[in-house]
RNA sequence: CGGGGUGUGGCGCAGUUGGUUAGCGUGCUUGACUGGGGGUCAAGAGGUCGGGAGUUCAAGUCUCCCCACUCCGACCA
């Protein structure tokens, strides 16, 4: 019997680990914190950076790449950068071991001590600055407009499979420019990529701001976000971009002539989303069935199950199956034809459904007598039967319908968990009830940390274009000009 | 680092006041019947009971020490 999904109000860490792991996405490794991404997990995480490589490319962005590690100095150049990285960072002390005095076991060889210690990055803002202090003379050099795929380390105390763990896998974007303006104007467009691929390819609806300076990247003057919803209430940041202003240039000491014949220092931005995604996509999703991959993403768009007795029956379904496959693929639909004959044909319908393929077709003896085929949808588990002839044209009709159905229900919830509040009774009362709670706050980031010691509700953002509105803060009653959103977060 | 919890076939668990040959579910192997929502039956394989020491005629069970994992906190651009 599949396991009852339904518990996951009561637990919903619990739901979310075995939805993971069960689903074949990812599971521990023995290492702790850090995770195994298995081929499915990994197939669906392609396909999330294979859009984004493009978007990146389509906003003039070229990929590069950067070490591994970083010495120990680089990181004490800009000290809030050091302050906010410097409490989870893997330190690389040796280059060799040695059979121990025994010879049973391997042990570090203490005369190989490095002279300087290496930190395995966790992120690369340090060691692309040092680099591109070389690359930078004129204004002709600028923009510098550089990504990369990276896996970074951060020694968290505490991991879970996708939101956080030891390492992972992340695009960070760095790019070094001649005016604030532009720089400024690079951090904002690149939030709006992120927006844009959350809501378009995820089927995931955020909300774009900007972080309170408790909130904010170590090192930037203003860090951009985007917040979504997950269902148990809690928001995740699924992305992130920094306007940096001078802080790395001057650290790394990278200046330039300008038009103007004066030496100045670089603006700069660094922009970054990662395997956090993909968390963000399964809490968004998901339902008591399993998985739910938006036809975007999904590696399989459309999986045939056969259901036949005899291996006569099954040659005569395989070639209507083999016309529906190419007539599918020479559309551009991934389709997947599982004739295996070691799992019955309920197996693989709740195999695919817990899986999250979209779309699922199912033929057997009687379709080909009626000329049919049984159609059934992931995101709202219904059938319908449909003529042969037309289910090729139907499938990318559905697709498209199934993207924006998950969606507009995404959206829906998202909506349906924001709502406002004018005091601080409502505030401990509502935040109980997860979601976004928009509300007056006086600016100071003491209250900010008064309000999470108590209720551990932080400012998830400050909307950007938002209209301004007296108000007093629900905390301090000082006077407020603008609400902003808050939440419990992961 | 603090506070709880759990370690028993691959996975998930039961195991009574200490008492015979350590069970169950699931998965795995083989076969038959099956096949439109995780099938049924039959026969099999699979165990240093986390490790060590102790108490006892006898320890999965009791005592002590250690180890690992896990949950809750602290931490988390």
């Amino acid at each position: 019997m599949a396991k009852d999904f339904s518990s996951r109000e009561d637990n919903y860490s619990q739901w979310y680990n075995d939805l993971v792991v069960r689903a074949d996405l990812a599971e521990n490794s023995a290492v702790r914190g850090c995770m195994v991404i298995k081929p499915y997990g990994y197939a669906i995480w392609e396909n999330m950076r294979d859009a984004l490589d493009k978007m990146f490319k389509a906003t003039g962005h070229v990929n590069a790449y950067f070490p591994l590690f970083i010495p120990k100095s680089f990181f004490s150049r800009e000290a809030d950068h050091v302050e906010g990285f410097a409490k989870e960072c893997a330190v690389v002390t040796h280059y060799r071991l040695k059979k121990d005095e025994q010879g049973t076991g391997i042990v570090v060889d203490e005369d190989a001590r490095l002279e300087e210690e290496l930190i395995v990055r966790p992120t690369s803002e340090t060691i692309i600055w040092d680099t591109y202090k070389n690359w930078i003379q004129s204004y002709r050099d600028l923009p510098i407009l550089c990504n990369q795929w990276a896996n970074v380390v951060r020694w968290e105390m505490r991991t879970r499979l996708f939101l956080r763990t030891a390492e992972f896998l992340w695009q960070e974007g760095h790019t070094a420019h001649e005016t604030k303006e532009e720089a400024i104007e690079e951090s904002e467009k690149m939030i709006r990529v992120y927006a844009d691929f959350a809501e378009n390819f995820m089927a995931m609806p955020v909300m774009t701001g900007v972080k309170s300076p408790n909130e904010r990247f170590a090192g930037a003057l203003e860090t951009y976000c985007i917040e979504a919803m997950m269902q148990d209430g809690k928001s995740l940041q699924s992305g992130t971009s920094h306007f940096l202003g001078q802080n790395f240039a001057k650290a790394f000491d990278v200046r330039f002539l300008s038009r103007e014949n004066q030496l100045e220092y670089v603006w700069a931005s660094s922009w970054g989303v990662s395997t956090r995604l993909m968390g963000a996509l399964i809490m968004t999703h998901s339902d008591d069935n399993g998985l739910v991959i938006p036809p975007k993403l999904a590696p399989t768009q459309v999986v045939i199950v056969p259901i036949y007795k005899q291996t006569e029956q099954l040659a005569q379904i395989s070639e209507v199956v083999n016309k529906i496959k190419s007539d599918l693929e020479a559309k551009g639909v991934t389709v997947k034809y599982d004739d295996r004959d070691t799992q019955k044909p309920g197996w693989k319908f709740n195999e695919y459904e817990f899986k999250g393929v979209p779309v699922r077709l199912a033929i057997g003896p009687r379709d080909i007598e009626n000329g049919t085929v049984e159609v059934a949808r992931r995101d709202t588990l219904t059938k319908e039967i449909v003529a042969l002839n037309q289910v090729a044209d139907m499938i990318p009709n559905l697709l498209n319908d199934i993207q924006q159905n998950l969606y507009d229900r995404a959206k829906q919830r998202m909506e349906a968990n924001t709502r406002e509040v004018n005091s601080w009774e409502e505030f401990k009362e509502e935040i109980e009830k997860g979601g976004f709670l928009v509300a007056h706050w006086d600016g100071t980031p003491e209250t900010e940390q008064l309000i999470k010691d108590e209720t551990k509700a932080t400012i998830r953002f400050i909307p950007i274009n938002s209209h301004f509105e007296d108000g007093k803060c629900i905390f301090s009653g000082k006077p407020s000009k603008q609400r902003v959103f808050f939440a419990r977060a992961y």
